[in-house]
Order: C-alpha cells, then structure tokens, then sequence
DNA sequence: TCGGTCATGTGAGACCCTATAACATTCGTC
DNA sequence: GACGAATGTTATAGGGTCTCACATGACCGA
C-alpha cells in the first residue's frame, strides 16, 4: 500500500514510476474531489517528491489533466468494449447507452473533467487525449451500424451521442429535481434507445 | 468608459455599486477567459478597489461565480422569450431550439459555467440561481404544450432539452471534428426538432 | 570498469491568489 | 450631530504554480 510502481529503481533519490504514480494519483483525487484537488503540491506530498518533481514530467498543471481525461476516456472505451460483446441480451445500442450512463454516474468528476473542461478543445490532433476521445466515438458508430450509408450513419450516432451526453450532464445536476422528479434517467434513456432504433429501422428500410 | 455605476455615491472612498460592477466584470471576464480569470484580485484591481473589498458583497469566489451563473440563466431565459414571442416563422420548438443554439455557441464560456461546474449542483433549492435555471426549463415545457398529459410533456421537454444540450456541450468541443465534420450543427438541430415534433404529434393523437 | 551525459529529483524563491482580522470611513437615521 | 450598519482599507497567513541553479544516479560507449 505504500509506493507499488517502484519497479525500476528502489531508491532514495529516484522515484522511478513518477510519471505514472502522478496520473493514477491525480485521476483518484480527481474522482473524489474535482480537478482542483489535483495540485503537484498535494499530488507530490503524497508521493513523497519534491513539489517541482512533477514538472520534468508534465510541462504543467493542465499537462497532467489532459492526460488524466485521455486515461479517463481509456476506461471509458474498454467499459464500451466489454459491454458491446458480452453485455445483457437487449439491442447493441442499449448496452451501449447503459454502459454510457453507467460510466457517466458512477465518475462524475471524470466525465466532467473529459468533456466539460477545455482540454478536449485544446487537444491537438494528433495528442494522446484527441486519439483517445475519438476512439470512444467510434465504438458508438459501430452500434449504429445496420448497413446505412456512411453519413446517415454517423448522423444517427451523434444524434444518439449528444442525447447521451446532455442526459448524463443534467443528471449529474440533479435534473433539476422538482419539475422533473418523477421520470427517472433509466426510463429516458430506454425511451431514447426505442425512438433511435425506430428512426433506424425506418432509415434502412426506407432505403431499400 | 470609467466607472459607469457609481449611482449613488461618487466619493472615493465607497464605490457606490460594488457588488454590481463585480459580477458584470466577472461576467466579462469568464465569457472572454473563462472562469479561472475572474479572480477577485485581478477584478478588484480592474474597478479600483482593495483586494478584500469583494468579500464584503460576497462570501467567496463560488458565490461571485454563482450570482453570474444566475444572471446567465436570466440572459438565457430572455433569448428565449424573445424568440418564442418574436422569432422567425417556423415552429416554437424551432425558434427555442436555434435561440439555445446561439447562445450555447455565443458565449460559450458563460454556458459552461452554467451547466458544468458544481455550481448548479451545489445551489441551494431557494437560491437566485436554482431559481433563475428553473426558470429556463419552464420556457422549453412552454413550447412543448400541445394539450399532453403533464408527464408526457415533461418527458417530451426533457428530451429535447438533454439534446439541446448535449449537442451545444459536443459542439464546443469542435464535434469530434474528422469524423462528423460534414454535419452541420444546425442540420443536426433542424432533424432534431423535427424528429420531436413528428414524436409528440404522435403522441398528441394517439391520446384521442 | 571507468567516465561522461542525460534524465530525474531537490531547494529556494518570485509571484499570484484566497481568505481573515483589525481598523477606517461614510451613509442613513433618529 | 451622534451612533450603528455598511462598506472599504491595510496587513498578513497560507497555499498554489512555475522557474532556476544545483544534485544524484542510470545508462552507455570506450
């Protein structure tokens, strides 16, 4: 319980994992009490390094999130992954927005650290963070799949994307509670998943 | 072009409108920055006051952050009603859905602040701004109406607006732009809107 | 095996920010 | 015109970011 990625060099002086130690560090505190709790200060306290060690690894502070919400979306990708292949019965696009959902609820300060912050709109293309974002929507792409043509498809995956999206964030706020209490998340979204799998159903057979 | 609110007091010791200028400079401020520059130093210094002045209106900089969120949502809900009232032809879902468009995309450092930090989570149910963000979930209920039972039309408005959402959150970020990039956002919305429109139709005759 | 180089870590410090406490000034009110 | 409440000031404690010059040890070639 004490510093497990030590494995190169069980030294005083060198860490040896540091770059490591400090994401895994940083996505904890991150997911117990929001972005703000992740200072190199705190994050190289606990670690036992000096305050300016984490800077040979990350140029600063939003270095070290950026690769926190890459990490972050990493997860969320293999929960997809696993969902999609060996999930309860229901249609491909209903495991994947329970999956969603899930994930979106059960991180919160994760999933707002991925999408709500500025980061994402900063990555670079080709950085760690865009190529693992992109990743996640490529897997919603290919529930949607029933041999649409490509634009139609990608349409209704971002469609079905945003809704996800807007649901797990207004959740997170309490949906505002009141006005709205009755309906719970659950039933929206299986309402959700039938409406898109209706839309689906009547692009294709439109189509042929 | 100085200090325009100094109503009631033009002496210099007491600047008159303090608790005002702060959330308009704030305001500015996290529209042009985002949030992190609106700190009470840098306003204090910008309006010509000490550093602990702030503190005297406010009990910390979330409560500053609050009261700007709250006059975001008042903001929101006047666009609202503008367009609902004097928009363009079209439908009120239409003119609701390209106003919240707009302003998502317009100031999207203040609509951030609105719906992804804690703020909203952590206000309290009587306070300006639960009030004020309540508010605006009543102008889209507003638009939904078509003689639905109350749960229906709530459901319909939640919908929608976690789309509305969801789209302007993902639209920020640059809308995963390689993969979607030939989707215009405002197609995305007109199929949107008219995909709610054919839902609640449905809905509105299969209940007579 | 020795020695040099580079990656990694340290300590000190400049600077900015939040927040509080004790004190000062003015407003409004009787 | 005097007094209390509101509002503003100065001073200060404390924490955070980031940089710089210096220290240590890992790795690699001769």
């Amino acid at each position: 319980m004490t510093d497990s990625p030590a494995r190169k060099a069980p030294n005083a002086y060198h860490h040896g994992g540091l770059r490591e130690a400090l994401i895994e560090a940083a996505m904890g505190a991150v997911e117990r009490s929001g972005p703000q709790a992740a200072s190199f200060s705190a994050l190289a306290k606990s670690l036992g390094v000096s305050q300016a060690a984490p800077y040979r690894h990350f140029a600063d502070r939003e270095d070290l999130l950026a690769a926190v919400a890459a990490r972050a979306f990493r997860t969320f990708s293999a929960a997809f992954r696993e969902m999609i292949d060996h999930g309860p019965e229901k249609s491909k696009l209903g495991r994947i927005a329970h999956a969603y959902l899930d994930f979106g609820l059960r991180h919160v300060e994760l999933y707002r650290l991925m999408y709500a912050s500025r980061l994402l709109q900063r990555a670079p293309v080709g950085s760690e963070l865009y190529t693992a974002a992109d990743a996640s929507f490529d897997l919603v792409l290919e529930a949607v799949d029933p041999s649409l043509d490509d634009l139609t498809r990608r349409r209704f995956a971002l469609k079905f994307w945003t809704s996800m999206h807007g649901i797990v964030m207004l959740a997170e706020q309490g949906l505002l509670p009141p006005k709205i209490r009755k309906i719970s998340v659950r039933e929206i979204i299986d309402e959700l998943v039938r409406d898109t799998e209706l839309a689906i159903g009547a692009a294709a057979s439109n189509r042929e």
